[in-house]
DNA sequence: GTCTATAGTTGGATAGAC
DNA sequence: GTCTATCCAACTATAGAC
């Protein structure tokens, strides 16, 4: 691998292992065992590091979350939709750690990433008026947008505040709390039911509560690698 | 005012305009017309002012929600306690700017950040239980703490999202944006509505529309002194 | 491409005079 | 209590040799 790919991958790791904030330019280069300044021959600085990580980011949201094409939405449906979240969550959960500070250092950072959270937004409103109209839920025309908003609010924060809840230091966060999390999106949701519906949302609510329960204890910290 | 009590107000007051990331011990000093050395010797360092200014932080979020005595339950009501939601989280702005990173600095401050919120937790179970006993809540028991979470959730957070929306620069919030997260929370109350309390909940969201409109061009960054 | 060495900056914190 | 002066640590970033 070439080495400015290393470094990448090298950061990424460290990052959601120790938190981005602890993590400086020296740890990086020391943990692949070259020197800062080979560091800095392949990039300006570490925000031009995250902005490599930040475009995988980008890209992973904006194909996970296309329309739906299945002809029936049933439980298997929602979870590869919410396996799609957990993924996103877990694997760059380094910048939900620390979401706002992060983008406070950089201004077009935080550009390109309201951008794509705007994207985002769009597609879950098209996913839920596909929602409504196959009679999965119940929901007015108007409610989708905050419904919408309220969930990417909790999705963005909730390993930040599992964080702010818990004992572990930052970067330790469990698959776990982040299933719980999925349960919380999935129960906001839920609200807005069709009668009718209840077994796939139980049963997709049954999924991710045993998916939580065996990774409760895992207090594993280990980098997306695994 | 003892140099003491000054260091703590105006810390706060700059804290609230430019975020506590951005204003080190100098700045308060230099604000202040001290030297850095007056302000050690008040002070053994910045996180000694930031937990002298969580107490009272602790303190108002106690008394702003014991149970309450009133014999109906209107929209008068509701707006009380919202009233007092908002004030919290506009005073302490800072706090929840930045909760995850002020908080992972600071070890004992965590602790006692979370028994705080854990009681708090506990006091709004209590007043659901009671809006559930009055008729204003349809809502099963264990329906409870999952809603009191995500409340606390939103309500922790809402701030800290609204900058990573914006454009403006973190301390910048409008009281418009924070008047527009208690409508949201308001939201996520209505679902579990009992039949015959529309009004209640219209006209608390109506007083919140009309505050959030009436601020939500007055992009003010003033000190909590106004 | 990669290294060593080092300059520059910032912010936290203290010593000692007044 | 307050000031001046200064030290120290951490981190970013660059220069120049190989």
């Amino acid at each position: 691998m070439k080495t400015r790919e290393r470094i990448i991958q090298a950061s990424w790791e460290l990052f959601n292992k120790h938190g981005e904030r602890n993590i400086t330019t020296n740890h990086i280069a020391a943990h692949l065992n070259i020197s800062p300044g080979n560091l800095y021959y392949h990039f300006r600085n570490k925000e031009e590091i995250i902005r490599c990580i930040f475009n995988l980011y980008e890209q992973q949201l904006q194909e996970h979350f296309q329309p739906y094409i299945a002809e029936i939405v049933d439980a298997e449906l929602f979870i590869s939709y919410f396996d799609a979240l957990f993924d996103t969550l877990w694997e760059y959960r380094f910048m939900y750690n620390n979401l706002a500070d992060i983008l406070s250092r950089d201004e077009s950072l935080k550009t390109n990433f309201q951008l794509s959270q705007k994207q985002w937004a769009q597609q879950l409103c098209q996913n839920y008026i596909q929602l409504q109209q196959d009679g999965i839920l119940n929901i007015h025309e108007e409610e989708i947008e905050p419904l919408v908003d309220t969930i990417i609010m909790v999705a963005n924060f909730w390993i930040s505040y599992k964080f702010t809840q818990s004992l572990s230091p930052i970067g330790s966060i469990s698959k776990g709390s982040l299933y719980e999390g999925i349960l919380r999106v999935l129960l906001l949701m839920q609200r807005y039911a069709a009668p009718g519906t209840e077994e796939i949302f139980e049963k997709t609510a049954e999924y991710y509560h045993s998916q939580e329960m065996s990774n409760k204890l895992s207090l594993e910290t280990h980098g997306i690698m695994e």
